[in-house]
DNA sequence: CTGTTAGCGCCTTCAG
DNA sequence: CTGAAGGCGCTAACAG
């Protein structure tokens, strides 16, 4: 019924073995023989069993992505980018073939080790785990235990945007400053003139979340506010500083939400830090619905710096992550088209985009 | 080295059958067995073959989804709801798990087609192709042919948001109502007293670029703008409509540099409708840089209702498209969760959604 | 309900 | 450079 290699090896008048080896590319075959056996391929429209030569061959060429949310532009440009370099992998012929995949677990733990087990049912060429990781320990040790089992049946492990994770060698992670980044940021509103800083977070147990609000709280100690037990001056104290935090998602309404609420909190606020620019454009709305003008009474700041954060008005001032090069860089490391960095670890810079979206507080301090 | 199927079986004191059967769950069971078998699965910490699986029974559980252009929230969106509605399966236990996976074509008919045989290796379960389609007669022809290999093959197939394909049965489709939709937004338009109206086109040889245009123009035709080859009143000649309409991609930058060339070719033009909501942002930046406002001086309308378009200042007026619902529809369509409606092809409705970002023209007519 | 028996289609030594 | 043979790990009839 269906064609088979052993049809085609019979039409070319060859073996089953040769034709497996023209297929593959991977062993000397005469030109003229490999000729007659792609032509006969054609001729009799045949495609590879993948299952069968997985199975034989113990490996595939399935390399899996792991998204937190596709829905978001965030992961789409890392994703793309990734799944572009691995398409375009130099190949002479056919046969390196990766099927890059990308697969979305919504942020969800459980699903992530359900795609991990599924890409290692598959013998997964690679994975590329990207974003932000969830920080129960239980599930790091779940995970950490399952990618140490991916690697030792020789999948390559790459991370992507999340901190390194201890398990054994070959899990190359590229990280993202968001530290930096984000300290960066309030040290731009800080320089401004604000002191009473909403900040508006994402999930409370992801690690993009902590290290972000880390930066933030490291702005603000450095700047004596609200960094300590006792007020320094009317700038707020670590309770304030708790006060003008909110969690939330890293969507739209969260940012809406969490702005109206920051602002039931103290309506004396003068500037939003966002979790990222989705959010900082629900907080801009929110802002917008209650009268408050951005920036002229309150400012506004994003993260990330995706594409239409440019184009929002006012432009949104942000972080800039070079999203497209790590997704890239990514893809690359996953099918060893490029060397991994020294210490398999490499952190990727968050550099301060400065727009219209934050200015002086009304009443300058 | 690796625990296989007959390890378990061994540790459990049953045949390799047995255990195959109580993790397919297909086929009846005594519970203390199964109770034993799973415990050795636990114990060995086993993990299915999969190409072995799927070679075995010549099927397999992956379910691909093919987008244009992954970074783009209209594709996550449809994307991610289909993966969702994939994964929810209900299952009684373990067994029914599908690996929805998408893959990203960059809008390249290559690599669509690459991605298809990638997958028909793979003997998927399904396929979901997602978006408008090119529309090159010869790829249309491979795509048709590739799809009814698959179908043939018997993984089921269906399209969402593109028109139905002359390939067999199968093959069910969702379309979106793009003429429709994009008809009544140019109408909306008209009704504001608009009649030198730009328009921002797609690429030039994808379905939805020409159903969006064909609902634009037949708006214009009806009210008598630039329908006919003579000048009606002022109101423009075919050769204005063909003046007005520029051909970019789907991205932002597409939408700003078509509205510096539209704006070059008729200073005078009142409105501005662009191919997505991505273009219209672009474009509302350009006319802002030129000095213009939105809507005072020039309206600007979307397409797709992106979840930033609610929130972008002004507020855009666009046409929704209940991604989210097509692409669960899809999904569930492709596991078979759902039944196909009659006729395998359903038009799903696109609404205009009028918010800020269009008004009267300066000097209404 | 459970065990036995054959392959599924391909890759990969090993000879020639 | 090419052919022959064995087996990858699992499932699917059949019997029992």
């Amino acid at each position: 019924m269906t064609v088979t290699l052993v049809d085609v090896a019979a039409r070319a008048r060859v073996s089953p073995a040769t034709v497996s080896r023209v297929l593959n590319g991977n062993y000397p075959v005469a030109a003229a023989t490999r000729e007659r056996v792609l032509r006969a391929v054609d001729e009799l429209d045949y495609v590879l069993n993948g299952p069968a030569s997985s199975l034989a061959a113990a490996t595939s060429d399935l390399v899996g992505i792991l998204v937190n949310d596709i829905a978001d532009p965030f992961f789409g440009i890392i994703a793309g980018a990734a799944q572009t370099a691995i398409g375009e992998r130099v190949t002479g012929r056919a046969g390196g073939e990766k099927l890059a995949v990308v697969c979305n677990t919504g942020g969800s733990a459980e699903r992530e080790l359900t795609f991990l087990t599924l890409l290692q049912r598959q013998r997964a060429a690679a994975v590329i785990l990207t974003g932000g990781a969830l920080e129960d320990p239980r599930h790091t040790a779940a995970v950490s235990a399952k990618l140490a089992k991916l690697a030792a049946g020789g999948t390559s492990v790459v991370l992507c945007g999340r901190p390194p994770l201890p398990c054994g060698p070959s899990t190359v992670t590229l990280t993202f400053d968001h530290r930096g980044g984000s300290r960066r940021l309030t040290e731009h509103l800080i320089a401004l003139g604000h002191r009473r800083i909403g900040y508006i977070a994402g999930p409370p147990d992801r690690t993009t979340t902590r290290q972000r609000l880390e930066g933030h709280r490291a702005a603000l100690a450095w700047a004596g506010i609200g960094g300590s037990d006792v007020d320094e001056g009317g700038h707020g104290t670590a309770a304030d500083r708790e006060r003008l935090t909110v969690y939330g998602s890293y969507e739209r309404c969260s940012g809406f939400d969490a702005t109206l609420e920051l602002l039931s909190r103290d309506p004396g606020l003068t500037a939003i830090a966002a979790a990222n620019d989705t959010v900082a454009l629900g907080a801009c709305a929110a802002l917008r619905e209650q009268g408050l003008r951005v920036p002229e009474d309150v400012s506004v700041a994003g993260f990330d710096d995706l594409p239409f954060s440019a184009d929002t008005v006012p432009a949104l001032t942000t972080v800039r992550l070079p999203l497209h090069m790590a997704g890239r860089r990514a893809g690359r490391l996953a099918v060893g088209a490029e060397k991994p960095p020294p210490g398999e670890a490499e952190t990727i810079g968050a550099e301060l985009v400065a727009r219209a979206s934050t200015a002086p507080p009304p009443r300058a301090v």
